[in-house]
RNA sequence: GCACCCAUAGCUCAGCUGGAUAGAGCGCUGCCCUCCGAAGGCAGAGGCCAGAGGUUCGAAUCCUCUUGGGUGCGCCA
């Protein structure tokens, strides 16, 4: 059910008929044509563009399209009124009858109201997070855990088939930098005195995992050279660094189908493949760097490495795929990584970065440019920064003064929904202002608790009624008789639950799930809305003293409720039926 | 030096594959609380959409340039 799709629908077919009969060309390209809110409500319920699309493909005056359209529309039943507007828009008004109809449809269909089938079932996959394994994480990192999450399920409920990735970067000189760390940490489990080289992890949430080394091996490591230990030592701290970000994340309700081990790719042949792949192409060569302009380089000299021609996709310069050293760069595995998603036959690829990570967009791009020959497109979702406040002031953290916000504090100061709709109010590429204090206010400013309460006020109108022997089943009220629904604050409402499917898919097409959390705020406001209206006007109170009144009234409010958890669930927050 | 991102009301920000008189909250001004939940409500003032060109019937939106801010730039991931 889409209202809006309804209508277009409609559209296209008084332009048809309008080409049967003559009066517009016959292959007209009806793509364009939409069918919108206007922006003044005054103007009507929808608004269409088609005569001034048309205008020009049917060389006709927009006005004169928009007339014979509009008689057109006039003669089917839902269309109350038909009038042009302005350079050639058409406002349409909708029979009361259309608006009536909606909660019950809405509340036959469930939260499953504002699905689409956009996607097509394709194939989406969507890393992000993938937080080195070499400590907990921070609040930086929660805020790409929840626009992934909610990106992953957008884009489920708007009809593709989605996969959420994680990528583990084990299998870099950081991981061994973590063993040695660790490795020091058994030492003091044995009570050594150490020293703490520059560049090591001496966060204490290592300590533990010393101790357990300790009680998993006992001794003898302890006056073993580092090649005895190294390798095993490794395995052992990125699997205690991977539960604890596991755990992270389920805190967070971040729950992913799939983790990839860099590592699996070294000793396997994988990332071989992959670079013969783009070999194959002709895109690997050996060459010279020029030296960066504008950054001094001090030790630069010119050397000769392997290269990835990526500038033949679209990079600034070929980006180099082995160190001289003959190991592969960072690069390398990323390449056979992404080009593994390509062989897994995925049809969109979507990762999200950290905004740190914007110089590497383009190479990602190009490879898998290369490695598709441009069939999968990758897109790329740069994360800007959290700015963390305190009642108002900036909060600075430190680890050293013990004021460093994990990931992990974070949900424990303000719980999983709150941290999952605030970091979700503004678009991921602009930085975020975060006060933990402010995001638990309960007042109008907080969207948070906006739409939070909208929910719960609905939620205890249902009980209110229900007490007053009123059955309050979604069955019941999508029965009701709404025929008294006329109102235009009522009106208003219904129109905002009729945006909801669009909405979806303009938010799955742009790829941005903060469009979601601005929808659910402005419903929530036409909520309280109507709700404040009921204060002056009590007709316009959701619980009545005609029982069958009541159902047509609560029956709009309780189709709120839906969309309202079907958008929560899409922002991966707990509609909620109590504030306390 | 180059690349990418950002610039909208005093402040924090929305703004639909280009659409009509650019919106919300805070703050400010004035009214309002016996009333389903005042945890407020209603109304008002407040804009050169950073600037300049261009494309278009139409630009906050697309293109070019300029200014201001952020991020990044070969053997770290």
């Amino acid at each position: 059910m889409n209202l809006f799709s309804d209508i277009r629908a409609l559209v296209i077919e008084g332009i048809e008929a309008l080409q049967s009969e003559g009066t517009l060309p016959a292959g007209l390209n009806t793509d364009p044509v939409t069918t919108e809110p206007p922006r003044d409500p005054l103007h009507g319920d929808m608004a269409t563009n088609a005569a001034m699309v048309l205008a020009k493909p049917a060389k006709a005056k927009p006005r004169d399209i928009a007339e014979a359209l509009a008689a057109k529309l006039r003669t089917d039943a839902r269309i109350a009124s038909a009038e042009v507007a302005g350079p050639g828009f058409l406002n349409l008004r909708l029979a009361p009858a259309v608006w009536q109809t909606l909660p019950g449809a809405i509340l036959r269909d469930g939260t499953a109201y504002g699905r689409s089938v956009m996607g097509q079932g394709k194939k989406v996959n969507v890393e992000y997070v993938s937080a080195n394994p070499t400590g907990p994480m921070h609040v930086g990192h929660a805020r790409g855990a929840i626009v992934g999450d909610a990106m992953a399920s957008l884009l489920a409920y708007a009809g593709y088939d989605v996969t959420r990735e994680y990528y583990i970067n084990d299998g870099g000189g950081q991981v061994d930098t973590l063993a040695r760390s660790v490795y020091l940490r058994y030492q003091e489990a044995h009570d050594l005195s150490v020293d703490w080289p520059e560049g090591s992890y001496p966060g204490d949430y290592l300590i533990p995992v010393g101790e357990a080394l300790k009680d998993k091996v006992g001794d003898i490591w302890l006056d073993a050279p580092e090649e005895d230990w190294l390798q095993e030592v490794r395995e052992f701290a990125t699997d205690a660094m991977m539960e604890l970000i596991r755990a992270d994340l389920a805190a967070l309700g971040v729950h992913m189908d799939h983790f990839f081990s860099e590592k699996s790719l070294y000793g396997t042949g994988k990332i071989e493949t992959a670079i013969d792949s783009l070999r194959a192409k002709g895109l690997i060569y050996r060459g010279v760097l020029e030296p960066p302009k504008g950054k001094k380089p001090e030790d630069w000299e010119p050397r000769e490495q392997t290269l990835f021609k990526s500038t033949e996709h679209g990079d600034d310069v070929d980006r180099p795929i082995m160190k001289s050293d003959g190991n592969w760069t960072y690069f390398a595995p990323d390449i056979a990584y992404h080009y593994d998603k390509v062989e897994r036959g995925f049809d969109l690829l979507i990762d999200i970065f950290g905004a740190d990570h914007g110089g590497y967009v383009k190479r990602m791009k190009a490879a898998v440019s290369a490695l598709s020959d441009g069939r999968v497109p990758l897109e790329i979702k740069l994360i800007q920064l959290v700015k963390l406040f305190k009642n108002g002031e900036p909060f600075k953290m430190s680890k050293r003064a013990g004021t460093f916000v994990t990931l992990r504090d974070l949900v424990d100061l303000v719980g999983p929904d709150v941290a999952r709709f605030h970091m979700l109010t503004r678009k991921s590429d602009a930085a975020l202002d975060f006060d933990l204090d402010k995001v638990v206010e309960q007042s109008k400013e907080n969207p948070v608790f906006y739409v939070q309460y909208a929910h719960a006020r609905i939620c205890s109108v249902l009980r209110k009624a229900a007490d007053a022997g009123v059955d309050v089943s979604d069955a019941a009220l999508a029965a009701a008789d709404l025929s008294d629904m006329t109102h235009p604050a009522e009106i208003t409402l219904a129109g905002k639950l009729a945006e909801w499917p669009r909405l979806v898919e303009i938010a799955a097409r742009t790829q941005e799930p903060h469009r979601i959390a601005t929808y659910l705020s402005e419903l929530a406001a036409d909520l309280h809305g109507l709700w404040n209206r009921g204060n002056d006007q009590p007709e316009l109170r959701f619980v009545q003293d005609d029982p069958s009144a009541t159902q047509a009234k609560i029956a709009l409010a309780r189709s709120v409720a839906v969309v309202i958890s079907a958008g929560l669930g899409i922002l991966g927050v707990t509609p909620v039926e109590e504030m306390r």
